[in-house]
DNA sequence: AGCACGCCGACT
DNA sequence: GTCGGCGTGCTC
């Protein structure tokens, strides 16, 4: 019986979401090797498709007449088996495309980048044995992970899965350059895995966090395993890092939310940095999270898994609570000096109350001050962070004022006295540390009717608290009760505690589990009949949706819930109606526009 | 998506 | 008789 190829065809048709057998010619006897690029044909011969030769099988499962492949593209071995598996398992846990998890799993091809690759990689088709890599001397100890027991070692060592309290403080890594100590701690962790032979792979929510992490392993001489794969770069370069993970040695690899499924043979820990982030959530179909992700492959492939953060996510709680994860926390302890302004009673409401005032003056004596404030640039009502500037112009006239915001975000500021107004999530780092912290907007943004702001601001305020100086002051203006008491006491988990009980009362995620059905109604109640098939707890809708489709036809809305144990069932029955609704749904083909396609999203943060 | 197969109306 | 409409179904 001849061998079979079995290939994954480059569709986004939810119906051939599957592997098809082809026929090796004798021609690319040697060629057909798992991992490789190909072409097929696909229906009638002269029409061709792309698509990656997952596995080599010894007999074919398709019963009929099989075609032969067309070529081997190249001989890299993009797809490795263990990602196969990963993208298959994200795929199906979503109700969506292989193909669309190995989009973001492998970049788009780059020739000439990949023939320089494979003249330096003379036979890419055989696995090589590790080579020996000596570790380089650094600036920072590796040897153990700073500021945390033994026991952090040990549980990355033995494979473990951690929630890490990250160190609210800024560790200078070379002369002049600072970084948060989480980026310390992870590089020092991932510095241990390689040393071991095995790879890591560390997810950050953006390009700030990705440079210090980058500039922490630098400085523990990691710099010759380190793969940065990074979006913001063209094509090239993207390619050029994702062929440097593949291979037997060990590697260091550092990027965005798609990093959890880059290559990495051996894998000896996976972590992410501040995973409440909303960056974490993928835009693009199937929309997986990179904790569950990370979650799922550290499953499959073992290794440790870190979700280090200063506050701890409401889902993070959650599998600390089964006990899926492990507490960590640095020891000694180490928290921020924060200040609660709390809510002048019987005084009119003030944005900056006159006790911030003093307090920044007196900081201003000896270095920066960090602002921080809700909106962006000159905002309408008067409280952007152009306007915060000139305000405090006024009142420190001699004091020079930085801004930071979305649109000019500054990465570093020097350890000179300066007033610097940053939005959210677009802070500076200070040398040495702000001076004071100032907090302001809290009560205006918890105004707003969201499911998450507490959990929002309580990560934005803990993030900027951890770039002030040891025993500098961060107030946290006229904000008080639970939130802010947890920002005081710095514990975070209490917070995120107490919201996963209340989410409990509700039935709302991440207690439950959910799945948004969106499409034509008839698609939608086709759908939402299959899931009804799945143990699911209720069905909420379907209602009319915002988002009207192009072609100006009416879209509706459903949300399904369930419970985490029956989420396999749920995405099998969904999937099941997506493929039908493929097939069957479609226009009389012509001048029609294009019909609006049923989607189904899994665990939408902005569901409810 | 494409492309073939298949079963009913007006045409040389 | 049969050319061709586009509904239905399949893609190794």
């Amino acid at each position: 019986m001849a061998r079979v190829a079995r290939v994954l065809v480059d569709s986004p048709l939810p119906q051939l979401d599957r592997l098809f057998d082809y026929l090796i010619p004798a021609s690319l006897e040697d060629a057909a090797v798992p991992g490789v690029r190909v072409t097929v044909p696909l229906r009638s011969a002269g029409r061709l498709a792309a698509g990656l030769l997952v596995e080599i099988g010894e007999s074919a499962s398709f019963a009929g007449p099989l075609a032969a492949l067309e070529s081997v593209v190249s001989p890299a071995r993009v797809l490795q088996s263990e990602v196969w598996t990963l993208a298959r398992r994200v795929a199906d846990r979503q109700a969506g495309s292989a193909n669309d998890v190995l989009r973001l799993a492998i970049p788009p091809r780059a020739v000439r980048v990949e023939k320089a690759w494979l003249a330096a990689h003379p036979h890419p088709a055989a696995p090589r044995s590790p080579e020996s890599t000596s570790p380089a001397p650094g600036r920072v100890d590796s040897g153990d992970l700073e500021g945390y027991s033994a026991g952090l070692a040990t549980a990355i060592d033995g494979g473990e899965r951690v929630a890490l309290r990250a160190i609210p403080r800024l560790v200078e890594v070379a002369p002049g350059q600072w970084v948060g100590h989480w980026a310390v701690t992870l590089a020092q962790a991932a510095v241990r895995v390689r040393d071991a032979g095995k790879s890591a792979i560390l997810a950050v929510a953006d390009y700030r966090d990705q440079e210090q992490l980058v500039a922490a392993l630098t400085a523990l001489g990691a710099g010759d395993s380190l793969a940065a794969l990074d979006a913001r770069q063209p094509n090239p370069a993207r390619y050029q890092a994702f062929l440097s993970c593949l291979g037997e040695t060990p590697r260091i690899v550092v990027g965005p939310r798609s990093a959890v499924y880059a290559p990495a043979a051996r894998l000896g820990l996976i972590a992410l940095f501040d995973d409440g982030d909303p960056l974490f959530t993928e835009p693009l179909a199937p929309y997986a999270h990179a904790r569950d992700v990370a979650l799922m492959r550290q499953e499959q492939q073992g290794g440790a898994l870190v979700l280090a953060a200063h506050t701890r996510s409401v889902e993070a709680q959650r599998l600390v609570e089964l006990g899926w994860l492990q507490d960590v926390s640095p020891s000694p302890a180490v928290t921020p000096k924060v200040v609660p302004t709390g809510l002048q009673h019987g005084e009119r409401p003030t944005r900056i109350p006159s006790s911030a005032w003093k307090l920044a003056r007196e900081a201003l004596a000896t270095g920066p001050v960090l602002v921080q404030v809700a909106r962006p640039g000159d905002d309408p009502e008067g409280q952007g962070s152009q306007r915060t500037a000139a305000d405090l112009g006024r009142a420190f006239p001699k004091v020079r004022i930085v801004v930071s915001d979305g649109e000019r975000p500054l990465t570093h500021v020097g350890a000179e006295p300066a007033l610097v107004v940053a939005t959210r999530a677009a802070e500076p780092i200070a040398a040495g540390g702000y001076a004071a912290v100032l907090l302001l907007d809290g009560q205006r943004t918890l105004h707003k009717e969201s499911l998450h702001v507490g959990d929002d601001c309580l990560r934005w305020w803990s993030n900027a608290a951890a770039f002030a100086a040891p025993g500098a002051p961060v107030v946290l203006v006229e904000v008080a009760g639970a939130l802010a008491q947890s920002l005081v006491l710095w514990r975070q988990d209490t917070w995120a505690a107490a919201q996963l009980a209340d989410r409990r009362q509700l039935g709302f995620p991440p207690a439950v589990r959910l799945a948004t059905i969106t499409g034509r109604p008839d698609q939608v109640r086709a759908a939402v009949a299959a899931a009804k098939e799945a143990p699911i707890r209720d069905v909420l809708g379907p209602e009319p949706h915002a988002a009207t489709h192009p072609g100006g036809e009416a879209v509706e809305r459903a949300i399904v819930r369930f419970d985490y144990a029956h989420g396999a069932e749920v995405a099998t029955a969904l999937r099941g109606a997506v493929v039908r609704s493929a097939q069957a749904g479609r226009r009389p083909a012509g001048r029609t526009r294009p019909a609006p396609t049923l989607r189904v999203k899994f665990d939408d943060p902005d569901a409810l």
